[in-house]
Parts: C-alpha cells; structure tokens; sequence
DNA sequence: AATCATCGCAACCGCTCGGGC
DNA sequence: AGCCCGAGCGGTTGCGATGAT
C-alpha cells in the first residue's frame, strides 16, 4: 500500500490545503465506493467521484478501474481463439488503435486487448514471418475476394433488397426507437446523435467485414451469403459500443448493468 | 527448498483532443 | 484566439504468480 503525488491547491479562505491521491491497487472497499457512485451518478465527472464518493483516488484512476475493472459488462475470462483472430486482423488494419480494436469486440477493454498482444503477438511480430504481416496479407487477399463477391451478388442483392424493403421499413421503426431510448438514457460526451449514426454506419461495414472473417475457416463462401439485412442487424447492435459496449453477446450482462445503474440515471 | 526468469495484468503516466469560457 | 479543464488513448511500469533450474 502506498501514497501517491501531492496536489497542491488553494481552498477555502486562502488555505493552502494539500490533496493525497492514493494510488496502487485497489481495495474491495474502494470498488464498492466507486460502484455505489456509478449506480447512483452514472458515469462522467470522474474528477467530482473523489468528493462525492469518498475516494482518494483522482478522476483519472477512478475512470480506469471502472472501465477497465468494475464495469459489469465485462467479459472475464480468456481471450477466446476467435476474438484472438480479430484482434489480429483488426490490428493488421489498424495498428495499435487499441480502443477502436475493442469496440469489435464486446466486454473486453481496451487495455485488456493491449496487454493480450503485447504478450502474446509482439515477440513473434519481430520474426520475418510475424503475424501482423501474415494477418495483412489474409486481409488483403480477402478484401480483394470480397470484392469480387460482392460485384457478383450486386444484381442478385438488389433484387432481394427490393423486397426486404418494404418489411425492413417497418422493422426499423421499432429499431429506432429502441435506439433512442437507449442514447437518451445512456449518456456519452462528446458524442452528437448524427456521430453516433455516422458511427453506427462505419460499424456497420465493419460488422460485415468481422462476420465474413468469422465465417471464412468454416466455409469460406458463406460470408459474401450474407445479407445486407444480417449485417445491417450485426451493426445495429453494436452501435451501443460507441457508448457502453453492448453486443449480442453481452445482451444478458447488458440487462444486468441496467439494473445495477440505469434505473437511477 | 531456494533462486531466478518469465508471464500476465492492473495501474500509472504523459500526451492529445474537444468543449466551455 | 487562447487558455483551462476533463476525458480518453496509447505506452510503460510494477508486482504477484508461475515455471524452470
């Protein structure tokens, strides 16, 4: 257990008044301090949580042990073999855009996915044959597959599309309001309603891309099968990433973290 | 059993960005 | 326009756990 830097500041009537953030782990008390504040306060403001919840810990480090830590959406557990293929693929795009490589895969943190390559991709990267190299060769002898595919299947696409149309329209009705249900009781700064939608487009492709990965070991047709309704659908649920990491897959922790919080937002 | 090396992960640090004034 | 502050991101560090010798 130790103490961290010393804040200096002036408070009250001149007072110099010295602030010791606590730093190193934390404490199961300080966690239930901080989860208390987040079901009460939502999250945001992490520099008041010190006042407000009783910590002396900076915004900063609250911020991170609940993202990284306390949040209940998370997934625990091990990296499985198919978020592992993602997270290679999406780094080969990508680089080292950790956060943006997260939001692909939902209940693992930014951090976590950082860690994870570091440990296990970065030795083998520094050989001729390292795995960012071979991952951006799949990618692009996919892309180019990919497109391929899709200028076939354009003419039969629009066909079909034509007639999902109709049912699509009124799905999305429903979908929206979903939708804005969710912005409206999640709140996210910096975040306008028309980036999100801009952001739910880019996820979408992205979704379509992921699925068509996904599928590519299994049966490597399958994936340009899919139809834009499907992938439509994979984006939609994913556009909660870009304000709390809500997928398919987290559905179930999804309902619990809104138990825990929402109802006091 | 003791020591050392390696691994995995939580937490911190420094920087950048965006919003408010 | 410039400054300040809060939030977020990527890089790095520190330490406990585990395995090898």
């Amino acid at each position: 257990m130790y103490w961290g830097e010393v804040m200096a500041g002036h408070v009250g009537r001149g007072v110099l008044e010295e602030e010791v953030w606590r730093k190193g782990p934390w404490t199961a008390e300080e966690d239930r301090l901080l989860v208390e504040y987040v079901r009460l306060h939502c999250e945001g403001r992490w520099n008041s949580v010190a006042r407000l919840a009783g910590l002396k810990r900076n915004g900063k480090s609250c911020r991170l042990r609940w993202v990284n830590y306390l949040r209940p959406d998370l997934k625990r557990g091990q990296i499985t073999p198919q978020e592992e293929s993602i997270i290679l693929e999406l780094h080969a795009r990508w680089g080292n855009r950790w956060s943006t490589i997260a939001r692909s895969l939902p209940g693992r943190t930014d951090n976590e996915i950082k860690n994870y390559w570091r440990t296990h991709f970065k030795k083998k990267a520094k050989s001729p044959s390292d795995a960012a190299e071979k991952a951006r060769n799949r990618l692009m002898r996919k892309q180019q597959f990919h497109q391929q595919q899709q200028q076939q299947q354009q003419l039969q696409q629009q066909h079909r599309a034509q007639q999902q149309q109709m049912q699509f329209n009124f799905d999305m009705k429903g979908i929206m309001a979903m939708l804005e249900d969710d912005i409206h009781r999640t709140p996210y700064k910096s975040q306008s309603r028309q980036e999100m939608i801009n952001m739910h487009q880019n996820t979408t492709e992205e979704q379509g891309y992921l699925y068509s990965m996904l599928n590519d070991n299994s049966s490597a047709s399958s994936a340009p099968e899919t139809s834009a309704e499907e992938v439509l659908w994979d984006g939609l649920w994913n556009i909660d990433d870009v304000h709390g990491n809500f997928s398919v897959a987290s559905a179930a922790s999804r309902f619990g973290l809104y138990n825990l919080v929402a109802p006091f937002c």
